[in-house]
DNA sequence: AACATTAGTCAATCTCGTTGACTATCTACA
DNA sequence: TGTAGATAGTCAACGAGATTGACTAATGTT
Protein backbone atom coordinates (compact mmCIF):
# COMPACT_ATOMS: atom_id res chain seq x y z
CA UNK A 1 0.00 0.00 0.00
CA UNK A 2 3.05 2.31 -0.01
CA UNK A 3 2.83 2.71 -3.59
CA UNK A 4 -0.62 4.33 -3.46
CA UNK A 5 0.82 7.94 -4.90
CA UNK A 6 -0.05 10.83 -1.84
CA UNK A 7 -2.50 12.25 -4.38
CA UNK A 8 -5.07 9.68 -5.22
CA UNK A 9 -4.78 9.45 -1.41
CA UNK A 10 -5.62 12.87 -1.25
CA UNK A 11 -8.61 13.06 -3.61
CA UNK A 12 -10.38 10.12 -1.88
CA UNK A 13 -9.77 11.02 1.33
CA UNK A 14 -11.24 14.18 0.91
CA UNK A 15 -13.84 12.00 -1.20
CA UNK A 16 -14.85 10.88 2.80
CA UNK A 17 -15.74 14.19 3.96
CA UNK A 18 -17.15 15.02 0.47
CA UNK A 19 -19.81 12.63 0.79
CA UNK A 20 -20.08 12.84 4.76
CA UNK A 21 -20.84 16.60 4.35
CA UNK A 22 -23.78 15.96 1.00
CA UNK A 23 -25.29 13.50 2.51
CA UNK A 24 -25.90 15.43 6.26
CA UNK A 25 -26.98 18.67 3.94
CA UNK A 26 -29.39 16.58 1.71
CA UNK A 27 -30.47 15.47 5.62
CA UNK A 28 -31.69 18.80 6.50
CA UNK A 29 -33.38 19.42 3.35
CA UNK A 30 -30.70 21.03 1.88
CA UNK A 31 -29.97 18.70 -1.40
CA UNK A 32 -29.28 22.22 -3.90
CA UNK A 33 -25.84 23.04 -2.13
CA UNK A 34 -23.50 23.65 -5.41
CA UNK A 35 -20.16 21.24 -5.36
CA UNK A 36 -18.16 23.84 -3.69
CA UNK A 37 -20.89 25.56 -1.44
CA UNK A 38 -20.08 24.01 1.71
CA UNK A 39 -16.79 25.44 1.66
CA UNK A 40 -18.06 28.79 0.70
CA UNK A 41 -20.59 28.64 3.67
CA UNK A 42 -18.37 27.24 5.86
CA UNK A 43 -16.14 30.23 5.16
CA UNK A 44 -18.34 32.92 5.61
CA UNK A 45 -19.67 31.22 8.74
CA UNK A 46 -16.47 31.78 10.38
CA UNK A 47 -17.39 35.45 9.52
CA UNK A 48 -18.49 37.76 7.23
CA UNK A 49 -16.39 37.42 4.05
CA UNK A 50 -15.77 39.53 1.17
CA UNK A 51 -16.22 37.99 -1.89
CA UNK A 52 -11.96 38.29 -2.59
CA UNK A 53 -11.64 35.95 0.54
CA UNK A 54 -13.54 32.89 -1.07
CA UNK A 55 -11.43 33.64 -3.88
CA UNK A 56 -8.12 33.33 -2.26
CA UNK A 57 -9.77 30.73 -0.42
CA UNK A 58 -10.55 28.74 -2.89
CA UNK A 59 -8.21 29.16 -5.49
CA UNK A 60 -10.42 30.27 -8.80
CA UNK A 61 -11.65 32.55 -10.70
CA UNK A 62 -13.01 35.50 -9.12
CA UNK A 63 -16.24 34.95 -11.83
CA UNK A 64 -16.73 31.91 -10.83
CA UNK A 65 -16.90 32.61 -7.23
CA UNK A 66 -19.16 35.58 -8.13
CA UNK A 67 -20.97 32.87 -9.77
CA UNK A 68 -20.90 30.58 -7.02
CA UNK A 69 -22.10 32.83 -4.79
CA UNK A 70 -25.09 33.95 -6.85
CA UNK A 71 -26.16 30.34 -7.00
CA UNK A 72 -26.13 30.32 -3.32
CA UNK A 73 -27.61 33.48 -2.66
CA UNK A 74 -30.38 32.27 -5.71
CA UNK A 75 -31.08 29.03 -3.20
CA UNK A 76 -31.61 31.12 0.09
CA UNK A 77 -28.15 30.38 1.65
CA UNK A 78 -26.39 33.88 1.35
CA UNK A 79 -27.39 37.43 1.62
CA UNK A 80 -25.11 40.00 -0.04
CA UNK A 81 -24.53 43.31 1.90
CA UNK A 82 -22.80 46.55 0.56
CA UNK A 83 -20.25 47.09 2.97
CA UNK A 84 -20.50 50.45 4.29
CA UNK A 85 -16.49 51.13 4.56
CA UNK A 86 -15.91 50.32 0.92
CA UNK A 87 -18.67 50.45 -1.76
CA UNK A 88 -16.59 48.48 -3.60
CA UNK A 89 -17.26 45.79 -1.86
CA UNK A 90 -20.35 43.32 -1.29
CA UNK A 91 -19.72 41.39 1.98
CA UNK A 92 -21.30 37.73 2.27
CA UNK A 93 -23.45 36.75 5.01
CA UNK A 94 -25.46 33.76 5.94
CA UNK A 95 -29.10 33.22 6.17
CA UNK A 96 -30.75 30.85 8.14
CA UNK A 97 -31.01 28.40 5.74
CA UNK A 98 -27.81 29.04 5.06
CA UNK A 99 -26.58 28.49 8.87
CA UNK A 100 -28.22 25.74 8.95
CA UNK A 101 -26.64 24.32 5.80
CA UNK A 102 -23.02 25.40 7.68
CA UNK A 103 -24.28 23.82 11.02
CA UNK A 104 -25.14 20.48 9.33
CA UNK A 105 -21.88 20.40 7.41
CA UNK A 106 -20.07 21.18 10.48
CA UNK A 107 -21.58 18.31 12.29
CA UNK A 108 -20.31 15.89 9.65
CA UNK A 109 -16.74 17.09 9.16
CA UNK A 110 -17.09 16.95 13.25
CA UNK A 111 -18.19 13.70 12.67
CA UNK A 112 -15.62 12.21 10.58
CA UNK A 113 -12.84 13.54 12.69
CA UNK A 114 -14.24 12.04 15.34
CA UNK A 115 -14.82 8.97 14.42
CA UNK A 116 -10.68 9.45 12.98
CA UNK A 117 -9.67 10.16 16.29
CA UNK A 118 -11.20 7.03 17.86
CA UNK A 119 -9.26 5.17 15.09
CA UNK A 120 -6.05 6.50 15.32
CA UNK A 121 -5.75 8.78 17.95
CA UNK A 122 -5.36 12.63 18.56
CA UNK A 123 -1.64 12.79 18.52
CA UNK A 124 -1.61 11.06 14.95
CA UNK A 125 -4.38 13.27 13.56
CA UNK A 126 -2.97 16.48 14.71
CA UNK A 127 0.56 15.09 12.92
CA UNK A 128 -1.30 14.36 9.82
CA UNK A 129 -2.87 18.16 10.01
CA UNK A 130 0.76 19.87 10.08
CA UNK A 131 1.70 16.84 7.12
CA UNK A 132 -1.27 18.68 4.96
CA UNK A 133 -0.17 22.41 6.43
CA UNK A 134 2.97 21.62 5.22
CA UNK A 135 2.21 20.61 1.69
CA UNK A 136 0.41 23.77 1.19
CA UNK A 137 3.35 25.75 1.85
CA UNK A 138 5.35 23.56 -0.15
CA UNK A 139 3.00 24.76 -2.88
CA UNK A 140 2.77 28.52 -1.90
CA UNK A 141 6.68 28.35 -1.72
CA UNK A 142 6.99 26.89 -5.59
CA UNK A 143 4.41 29.20 -6.44
CA UNK A 144 5.83 32.31 -4.98
CA UNK B 1 -4.60 27.30 12.78
CA UNK B 2 -5.88 24.36 14.31
CA UNK B 3 -9.82 25.52 13.01
CA UNK B 4 -9.09 25.13 9.26
CA UNK B 5 -11.60 22.34 8.35
CA UNK B 6 -8.80 18.86 7.13
CA UNK B 7 -11.59 18.88 3.91
CA UNK B 8 -10.10 22.64 3.35
CA UNK B 9 -6.26 21.40 4.32
CA UNK B 10 -6.69 18.40 1.81
CA UNK B 11 -7.97 20.25 -0.74
CA UNK B 12 -5.26 22.63 -0.45
CA UNK B 13 -2.58 19.86 -0.32
CA UNK B 14 -3.69 18.00 -3.18
CA UNK B 15 -3.23 21.70 -5.42
CA UNK B 16 0.32 21.82 -4.21
CA UNK B 17 0.41 18.30 -6.04
CA UNK B 18 -1.78 19.24 -9.05
CA UNK B 19 0.21 22.49 -9.94
CA UNK B 20 3.36 20.29 -9.57
CA UNK B 21 2.21 17.68 -11.59
CA UNK B 22 0.72 20.20 -14.49
CA UNK B 23 4.35 22.14 -14.54
CA UNK B 24 5.82 19.01 -15.03
CA UNK B 25 4.11 17.78 -17.86
CA UNK B 26 4.08 21.54 -19.63
CA UNK B 27 8.05 21.08 -19.35
CA UNK B 28 7.80 17.92 -21.61
CA UNK B 29 5.05 19.43 -23.95
CA UNK B 30 2.27 17.47 -22.52
CA UNK B 31 -0.07 20.72 -21.95
CA UNK B 32 -3.04 19.02 -23.26
CA UNK B 33 -3.61 16.42 -20.60
CA UNK B 34 -7.10 16.73 -19.04
CA UNK B 35 -7.45 17.42 -15.41
CA UNK B 36 -8.08 13.63 -14.40
CA UNK B 37 -5.67 12.78 -16.99
CA UNK B 38 -2.49 11.78 -14.64
CA UNK B 39 -4.64 9.74 -12.27
CA UNK B 40 -5.25 7.97 -15.39
CA UNK B 41 -2.28 8.14 -17.07
CA UNK B 42 -0.47 7.03 -13.58
CA UNK B 43 -2.96 4.03 -13.12
CA UNK B 44 -2.43 2.76 -16.84
CA UNK B 45 1.51 3.29 -16.04
CA UNK B 46 1.24 0.71 -13.01
CA UNK B 47 -0.42 -1.94 -15.42
CA UNK B 48 -2.72 -1.83 -17.95
CA UNK B 49 -6.38 -1.44 -17.14
CA UNK B 50 -9.46 -1.89 -18.05
CA UNK B 51 -11.90 0.82 -18.42
CA UNK B 52 -13.90 -0.25 -15.49
CA UNK B 53 -10.54 -0.13 -13.14
CA UNK B 54 -10.24 4.15 -13.89
CA UNK B 55 -14.08 3.93 -12.98
CA UNK B 56 -13.51 2.36 -9.47
CA UNK B 57 -10.12 4.36 -8.98
CA UNK B 58 -11.78 7.96 -9.73
CA UNK B 59 -15.21 7.49 -8.86
CA UNK B 60 -16.93 8.52 -11.65
CA UNK B 61 -19.58 7.29 -14.06
CA UNK B 62 -18.43 4.86 -16.40
CA UNK B 63 -19.63 7.33 -19.34
CA UNK B 64 -16.93 10.14 -17.42
CA UNK B 65 -14.28 7.33 -17.63
CA UNK B 66 -15.02 6.62 -21.22
CA UNK B 67 -14.99 10.58 -22.58
CA UNK B 68 -11.41 11.05 -20.09
CA UNK B 69 -10.12 7.93 -21.83
CA UNK B 70 -11.20 9.27 -25.14
CA UNK B 71 -9.68 12.26 -24.93
CA UNK B 72 -6.68 10.81 -23.78
CA UNK B 73 -6.35 8.54 -26.50
CA UNK B 74 -7.26 11.47 -29.26
CA UNK B 75 -3.85 13.56 -28.00
CA UNK B 76 -1.93 10.32 -28.15
CA UNK B 77 -1.54 9.41 -24.65
CA UNK B 78 -3.43 6.06 -24.61
CA UNK B 79 -4.37 3.32 -26.44
CA UNK B 80 -7.54 0.84 -26.28
CA UNK B 81 -6.44 -2.52 -26.99
CA UNK B 82 -9.02 -5.51 -26.90
CA UNK B 83 -9.15 -8.13 -24.17
CA UNK B 84 -8.72 -11.39 -25.87
CA UNK B 85 -10.13 -13.05 -23.23
CA UNK B 86 -13.35 -11.01 -22.58
CA UNK B 87 -14.42 -9.19 -25.92
CA UNK B 88 -16.26 -6.38 -24.14
CA UNK B 89 -13.78 -5.37 -22.72
CA UNK B 90 -11.23 -2.88 -23.44
CA UNK B 91 -7.98 -2.60 -22.25
CA UNK B 92 -6.15 0.73 -21.95
CA UNK B 93 -2.26 1.01 -22.56
CA UNK B 94 0.40 3.76 -22.65
CA UNK B 95 1.86 4.97 -26.05
CA UNK B 96 5.28 6.04 -25.69
CA UNK B 97 4.02 10.27 -25.17
CA UNK B 98 1.87 8.31 -22.32
CA UNK B 99 5.08 7.10 -20.75
CA UNK B 100 6.79 9.86 -21.45
CA UNK B 101 3.69 11.92 -19.60
CA UNK B 102 3.55 9.49 -16.77
CA UNK B 103 7.25 9.59 -16.01
CA UNK B 104 6.71 14.01 -15.90
CA UNK B 105 4.19 12.90 -13.68
CA UNK B 106 5.65 10.50 -11.36
CA UNK B 107 8.80 12.78 -10.80
CA UNK B 108 6.85 15.72 -9.72
CA UNK B 109 5.48 13.87 -7.18
CA UNK B 110 8.52 12.06 -6.25
CA UNK B 111 9.58 15.60 -5.81
CA UNK B 112 7.16 17.37 -3.86
CA UNK B 113 7.35 13.86 -1.81
CA UNK B 114 11.08 14.49 -1.23
CA UNK B 115 10.56 18.15 -0.06
CA UNK B 116 8.03 16.67 2.06
CA UNK B 117 10.12 14.49 3.71
CA UNK B 118 12.85 16.78 3.56
CA UNK B 119 10.83 18.82 5.67
CA UNK B 120 9.26 16.92 8.15
CA UNK B 121 10.81 13.37 8.12
CA UNK B 122 9.90 9.99 6.95
CA UNK B 123 8.21 8.97 9.89
CA UNK B 124 5.96 11.80 9.60
CA UNK B 125 5.10 11.33 6.29
CA UNK B 126 4.43 7.81 6.09
CA UNK B 127 2.16 8.20 9.27
CA UNK B 128 0.38 10.85 7.35
CA UNK B 129 -0.26 8.68 4.88
CA UNK B 130 -1.71 5.91 7.63
CA UNK B 131 -4.10 8.46 8.23
CA UNK B 132 -5.13 9.31 5.04
CA UNK B 133 -5.76 5.83 4.29
CA UNK B 134 -8.11 5.35 7.65
CA UNK B 135 -10.05 8.18 6.09
CA UNK B 136 -10.76 6.73 2.54
CA UNK B 137 -11.09 3.46 4.96
CA UNK B 138 -13.89 5.49 7.03
CA UNK B 139 -15.53 6.87 3.84
CA UNK B 140 -15.83 2.90 2.21
CA UNK B 141 -17.35 2.06 5.51
CA UNK B 142 -20.01 4.64 5.77
CA UNK B 143 -21.06 3.22 2.26
CA UNK B 144 -20.92 -0.46 2.39
C1' DA C 1 -32.12 -21.67 -25.25
C1' DA C 2 -33.66 -17.72 -22.25
C1' DC C 3 -32.37 -14.35 -18.89
C1' DA C 4 -29.64 -11.56 -16.12
C1' DT C 5 -25.20 -9.31 -15.54
C1' DT C 6 -21.25 -6.90 -17.00
C1' DA C 7 -18.49 -3.81 -20.26
C1' DG C 8 -18.76 -0.15 -22.79
C1' DT C 9 -20.88 3.50 -26.22
C1' DC C 10 -23.94 7.35 -27.95
C1' DA C 11 -26.43 11.46 -27.36
C1' DA C 12 -28.29 15.11 -24.78
C1' DT C 13 -27.94 17.93 -21.03
C1' DC C 14 -26.11 20.31 -16.92
C1' DT C 15 -22.90 22.19 -13.82
C1' DC C 16 -18.93 24.53 -13.53
C1' DG C 17 -14.97 27.27 -14.44
C1' DT C 18 -12.40 30.20 -17.63
C1' DT C 19 -11.25 34.22 -20.48
C1' DG C 20 -12.07 38.86 -22.06
C1' DA C 21 -14.14 43.16 -21.65
C1' DC C 22 -16.32 46.31 -18.74
C1' DT C 23 -17.98 49.55 -14.55
C1' DA C 24 -17.34 51.41 -10.11
C1' DT C 25 -14.66 52.59 -6.27
C1' DC C 26 -10.64 53.55 -3.76
C1' DT C 27 -5.51 55.00 -3.20
C1' DA C 28 -1.42 57.48 -4.10
C1' DC C 29 1.21 60.74 -5.99
C1' DA C 30 2.06 65.05 -8.60
C1' DT D 1 -7.15 68.69 -6.52
C1' DG D 2 -7.04 65.69 -9.99
C1' DT D 3 -5.47 62.17 -12.43
C1' DA D 4 -3.14 57.24 -12.91
C1' DG D 5 -3.36 52.97 -11.34
C1' DA D 6 -4.86 49.35 -8.44
C1' DT D 7 -8.80 46.80 -6.50
C1' DA D 8 -13.73 44.73 -6.24
C1' DG D 9 -16.94 42.92 -8.71
C1' DT D 10 -20.22 42.14 -13.00
C1' DC D 11 -21.68 40.60 -17.77
C1' DA D 12 -21.40 37.60 -21.60
C1' DA D 13 -19.59 33.92 -24.24
C1' DC D 14 -17.41 29.81 -24.30
C1' DG D 15 -15.37 25.29 -23.15
C1' DA D 16 -14.27 21.29 -20.41
C1' DG D 17 -16.02 17.75 -17.92
C1' DA D 18 -19.57 14.89 -15.58
C1' DT D 19 -24.30 13.05 -15.39
C1' DT D 20 -28.42 10.64 -16.86
C1' DG D 21 -30.90 7.68 -19.93
C1' DA D 22 -31.13 4.56 -23.55
C1' DC D 23 -28.66 1.37 -26.19
C1' DT D 24 -25.36 -2.72 -28.12
C1' DA D 25 -22.53 -6.53 -27.36
C1' DA D 26 -20.45 -10.19 -24.88
C1' DT D 27 -20.52 -13.30 -20.91
C1' DG D 28 -22.56 -16.35 -17.27
C1' DT D 29 -26.20 -18.71 -15.34
C1' DT D 30 -30.00 -21.48 -14.96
Amino acid sequence: MDDVPIPALLRAARRTYGSAIRAALAEVGCDDVPRNGPFVIGDVARGGTPLSGIIRELGVSKQAAGQLVDTLVLRGYLERSPDPDDRRRLTVTLTDRGRLAADASRRAVWTVDAELTARLGDECVTQARAVLLELIEIGDDRVG
